[in-house]
DNA sequence: CCTTTATATCGAAACGTTTCGATATTTTTT
DNA sequence: AAAAAATATCGAAACGTTTCGATATAAAGG
């Protein structure tokens, strides 16, 4: 809008700036940024193209750019196309810092897990995290992703991400430190818990109680009298409601007494050395039961494999059955009879639940969350050849 | 440093606001960033800490803040302490938008892995993943993690860092479309390919042809005649320089002959599925080798597998090899002897490359990529009871 | 026909840094 | 002793958005 001008002191370079452009020196009087964007591309000097560009090209203030690509306020049909028009010309992509920038929001997420539940054997971490890179970019988020050590010390082992306030809220996907859960509370930042419970937090956990209860109450159908529990990690909120769910189910059926001799715990991860332990236990049970609930897929595979080895015919002498059908569930031999989690929509939806929490915080700001939930997402028993 | 009037309507407001304060209305001659500070600690709104305030606490400008935390220009010993002291009394932190915005820099790095790459059983590239993001913090960088399709479709299919601009550089792990790394090239993004190479671009990779021949030399050295290769997708790089290495160590050990009878190979990933069809194969071989070297520890799983169920023993009978040392490859029976591949150092170095390259590149602007080179990490064969 | 309300557009300020001169002081060189 | 160079500090501009009035026109209400 506003007419420059341009001093140039030599004539060669008068003819050099003004040659490769689409107007000359005489006519200069021309929308600067429309020059300096000419000027950049004829140089080779690829600037991004910012929305001054844009309004420019489509003869309009910058602002009203703004509310067209933010469908606010005001804008009439003509000049709204013709921006967009120009946003897709100049294939323009806001800058994300100078949003941030202004709207004092980092528009980014922080996911955090334990880094040995990360890079465990079986991707179930993962699988949850993959769910919320989906479900960010419907949101128009970005995911940071951290691991914290097991015993983890605040100050130190602190994210950065958490250090430099460069989320605008964190994910945490199962058990971690209580100590990193209340540094991350303290800083004030709104936290989502996924497949872990602590202190009333927002959270997002499987319904590990009906899960349970449908598979117990699937081998009760079947006719199998000795039950057994196998469990680690007992302390878990997870492994609390599996136990629970186990213990309702039998305590339905008539036929069935004396659980508690058939509950075998151990202490520690609920992987393949738990289970191991807890397979030595299961097969010196006197009497022999006729089949087996395993708190998880890693724990069940231990005693299909023990099982191979002392040839026990599964499931005819013994059935067999997990929790998470993790990906090799469906090739152990026998596959495995399980109960399906579904990881990727755990993950997406405590993302949503994060993304809801913070939409809710900006609008009426200082406002008391309104009786944080636990949102439970069901699980599915899956029947393969084990059960 | 300029000093201010504040304008209240009423006595009370008046009494109100200069109440909770260190100062009186009378004597508001006071830096404008402190009362504001005051302020709004005073009202319970908590805002960042910016630069400004840190300044007016040290007593010196907001430029003279920027050189100390950068560490630039000329700071005397007396401001330098001071301004660090303000830093830590108000717990400042540099807001990453503006420095974004300023640099023109995002300060971001996209990890981009096949989705199916990522959440297959083995955490291998979960592992290369979090060595980057180890590095990452050293480096003061985030990263961005995005999974791609298999056949990729530009445009559709682009992670969204890529499309806006949101990232300074890109770290491809594994093999991808090459549709995908031709369309982060022409975007100008400088890019690191991990543990895969493409077309001359800057590459950290194993160096799979010496980890070869030290294993086949091994078994060659233990007096194994017949030795067998088994393999899968032999258009990838990593696959051919493996394959080549086994031909190496061959072809120097005068005994063997005939080598070519012995390379088994089919199409597809190298997974358990494609172990299953190259066991096959391998058992019905004539004469049966004494030994084999797998292209990686999923097909050796598979061989120990299908032997364990023909009675073959391992490794008296035939012994096995695998390539990459997976987790599970230490509690497999009987343990695999494979050749471990630092999975974290790869992502560590990978991302210290792509940060050079990016130094670099901002330095002397427009310079050509100087040779731009692979990278090779030595892999280390480690003993175990299969071989 | 005048007043209010809705629609449309704009300029300028703000967000929190970094960097580029400018200026002032001290030290070194000639 | 004067000139040049090094040291120290500062103010202001810039980065690319959004948002808040202000202003102008069109439509609606009395």
């Amino acid at each position: 809008m506003r007419p420059f001008k341009i001093f140039l002191k030599t004539d060669l370079f008068r003819s050099k700036v003004c040659g490769g452009l689409d107007f000359t020196y005489d006519e200069c009087n021309i929308n600067i940024e429309t020059f300096r964007y000419q000027f950049d591309t004829m140089l080779g000097t690829q600037r991004k193209v910012t929305i001054k560009e844009v309004a420019a090209e489509a003869n309009v203030a910058v602002s009203t750019v703004s509310l067209v690509i933010n469908q606010k306020g005001y804008v009439s049909e003509a000049t709204r196309t013709r921006v967009e028009a120009a946003t897709e010309k100049l294939s323009f992509v806001p800058s994300n810092a100078a949003r941030q920038l202004i709207s004092r929001k980092t528009g980014n997420i922080g996911f955090v897990t334990r880094s040995d539940h990360f890079v465990r054997n079986e991707p179930f971490y993962t699988q949850i995290f993959l769910g919320t890179e989906f479900e960010a970019r419907n949101q128009n988020h970005y995911i940071l992703l951290s691991t914290i050590p097991s015993p983890y010390s605040p100050g130190t082992d602190t994210p950065r991400f958490l250090r430099e306030r460069n989320v605008d809220g964190i994910l945490i996907a199962g058990r971690v430190d209580p100590l990193f859960i209340t540094e991350t509370t303290d800083a004030g930042i709104p936290v989502v818990l996924v497949d872990f419970e602590y202190s009333g937090l927002p959270a997002v956990i499987i319904d590990n109680q009906t899960g349970t209860r449908e598979a117990v109450d699937y081998l009760i159908a079947k006719g199998r009298v000795h039950i057994a529990f196998l469990g680690a990690e007992m302390d878990h909120p997870s492994m609390e409601a599996r136990l629970e769910g186990f213990r309702l189910a039998i305590s339905k059926a008539a036929e069935i007494r004396d659980i508690e001799s058939e509950i075998l715990v151990v202490d520690g991860e609920p992987d393949h050395v738990a289970g191991q332990k807890l397979s030595m236990q299961l097969f010196s049970l006197d009497p022999f039961p006729t089949a087996v609930f395993c708190v998880n897929d890693a724990i069940a595979f231990s005693v299909l494999e023990m099982a191979a080895e002392r040839g026990i015919v599964i499931p005819d002498e013994l059935a067999v059955i997990g929790f998470d059908d993790v990906p090799r569930s469906s090739r152990s031999v026998p596959p495995l009879t399980t109960i399906r989690v579904y990881k990727e929509q755990l993950g997406e939806l405590a993302l949503r639940y994060l993304s809801e929490l913070l939409q809710d915080n900006t609008e009426n700001s200082g406002s008391f969350d309104r009786g944080s939930h636990s949102i439970q997402i069901p699980a599915e028993l899956i029947l393969r050849e084990s059960a």
